[in-house]
DNA sequence: AACGTACAATTTCCGGTTTTTTTGTCTCCT
DNA sequence: AGGAGACAAAAAAACCGGAAATTGTACGTT
């Protein structure tokens, strides 16, 4: 894994984040530099910065920063196996929600056990729930209908 | 197209709706059927059956009828072309958002005009922005910064 | 240059309340 | 059977004030 070691004036001119968001997100440990020198400077890595980037993507997208914390946390503990959701996985989102993209599956990024599903091309399955209908036998239900229309 | 003509009992029968859901939505405008008979009575057309399963599937999934209502809304208005969102298009949901896929593009079935977009695989952007800034030259910028510890 | 701190402006979240929407149930009518 | 209407329960949305989080700005320090 590239390293790289770039000082606070690199991160904002790369980012586009302020210093200010820098250390207020260090100090909230929401993207904490990888290394610090003696002096306790921030020296951000490579994944540093991928993970400030698609943090400022969110932000863009507005998605507040509470909201994205809460996404990291849910992240964290639906898949362990993820150390940085922020640079290892895929994200998609949408006005309010954070879509994650693993694998296979798509699921909320907050709430985690929500399945995601096709709603469209039903047909077929419309088509089994009328064979599943044994009672269903009448052909020409309006027929029977206009028949009562008349009573 | 098929049609078929479905009296209200099949309905329920079929889509799991109770009788009071399809009265309500038919006076409210949500799914109204496509036809009737003389006396006013329903006349699901099987199109209108799909809609009515997607419907339905929207609301197992915990989206609010009004949701439902708002998203055929913006629908409708994002893409007039298409008559039918519930019939014609592929959703996907998720706890709070409809996702619409139309062609390549994927987007917010209440907003309309969200984009979605990708938050991770930024290395190369990262780099890009990297490559742009002509001020790091900064090769080895951790030991300019040891040396201010120093000071 | 970069960090820390402090203060203020803005934004976001949270808890409770009120209003609207949706559904169930019942009754009567055709 | 199926529709219409009335009433009530349940669910969802809108609203609102206070609390918390985020960011900007300024100042002092190393």
């Amino acid at each position: 894994m590239k390293q790289g070691s770039f000082s606070r004036q690199q991160v904002t001119a790369i980012t586009g984040l302020t210093a200010r968001q820098l250390s207020y997100w260090r100090k909230t440990g929401l993207v904490v530099p990888q290394h610090c020198t003696e002096g306790g400077h921030a020296r951000y890595s490579f994944t540093d910065l991928i993970a400030l980037r698609a943090a400022k993507q969110l932000l863009d997208a507005n998605v507040s920063l509470q909201r994205i914390r809460r996404c990291l946390e849910s992240l964290t503990r639906f898949l362990p196996t993820v150390q940085q959701p922020l640079v290892e996985l895929s994200l998609v989102v949408t006005g309010d929600v954070v879509l994650v993209f693993h694998g296979e599956r798509a699921f909320d990024a907050l709430t985690g056990q929500q399945w995601v599903f096709p709603v469209a091309e039903l047909a077929k399955e419309v088509e089994q729930l009328q064979q599943e209908l044994p009672e269903q036998t009448e052909l020409f239900p309006v027929d029977a209908e206009q028949l009562e229309e008349y009573a």
